[in-house]
DNA sequence: TATAATTAAGTTGTGCACAATTTAATTTAT
DNA sequence: ATAAATTAAATTGTGCACAACTTAATTATA
């Protein structure tokens, strides 16, 4: 029997890892009609709040480098929703631009947050609460590791 | 300007993405004398509370299938932490069990929940409640994946 | 008791995720 | 002005994660 700290019940983070997975899987159904990944459509969520974005601008939101970056805007790029170019001002920049096709998937995702709302099936008050300390703890990780 | 609901940082779900690659990220430090991954980690809290298990009970509790396991059970095997065996009883069946190696293994590893309670810098109160939730979110999540 | 259904692992293929490195462009400092 | 440092993407290699499928063993049923 392991001492009671190292049992799994009691790891926080456990629960986060696996809370973070079946999360994705709720996703899948409500992302068939957009024909994307959940890290896809997080990418859509930025390009919808501002279009034409650099790589690492997107990374910088996204909390992602460009080695999951690239591919990932590759396979998107193939599937019709974006365009990548390289910035005329600054070669090394690649500039990220949704196509009609990805701009106009937006109205097809007007209703998923409403769906994850009802799936999740939490009053608001706790709601608000748990994504203050996920937005905290998010921040305070994301911190302390950048620092390392 | 994208619809306020689909803005980023109203997204409770990306918040728990990006919290749990950030929490994997802090592990890292705090697993290297182990040498395993965080998800090998995960392995051993389970065998070190209940040592000898089939490869179908860890996935249940770990909410993982033979899909991930099998390839990340072997990688174990091979650098010695545990060994696989088939049921004798039943053949359809692999039981896991600790090398010496992953028994003593817990010893080095008793430390690191403290650590990250450290690391995580959240009072007792509030841990207590975002780890309620998580729970809460994750079971139901669970339930509600796998009846579809 | 055959055979159908179920169960347990394993396999295959795709898509992240990230560390480490490379390449090329731009900035800075000499 | 040029060498050194920095920055931005891309590349390489490893390890999950999971859906869909396969294989083999066991159990249930006609």
């Amino acid at each position: 029997m392991a001492e009671e700290h190292l049992k799994l019940e009691n790891q926080i983070c456990f629960s986060i890892y696996a809370a973070a997975r079946e999360m994705t899987k709720m996703y899948k159904p409500l992302l068939q009609k957009l024909d994307v990944t959940y890290p896809q459509y997080l990418v859509l969520l930025v390009l919808w709040e501002e279009d034409s974005m650099t790589v690492n601008e997107l990374g910088r939101r996204l909390y992602l480098d460009s080695g999951t970056l690239t591919p990932m805007l590759k396979r998107m790029e193939t599937s019709g929703l974006l365009e990548r170019k390289r910035s005329p001002e600054d070669e090394r920049r690649v500039i990220v631009t949704l196509t009609d096709q990805g701009r106009n998937a937006e109205k097809d995702a007007s209703d998923i947050p409403f769906q994850v709302i009802d799936h999740l099936a939490m009053d608001e008050a706790e709601l608000k609460q748990f994504k203050a300390s996920l937005v905290k703890t998010l921040e305070h990780l994301h911190d302390r590791n950048e620092k390392s």
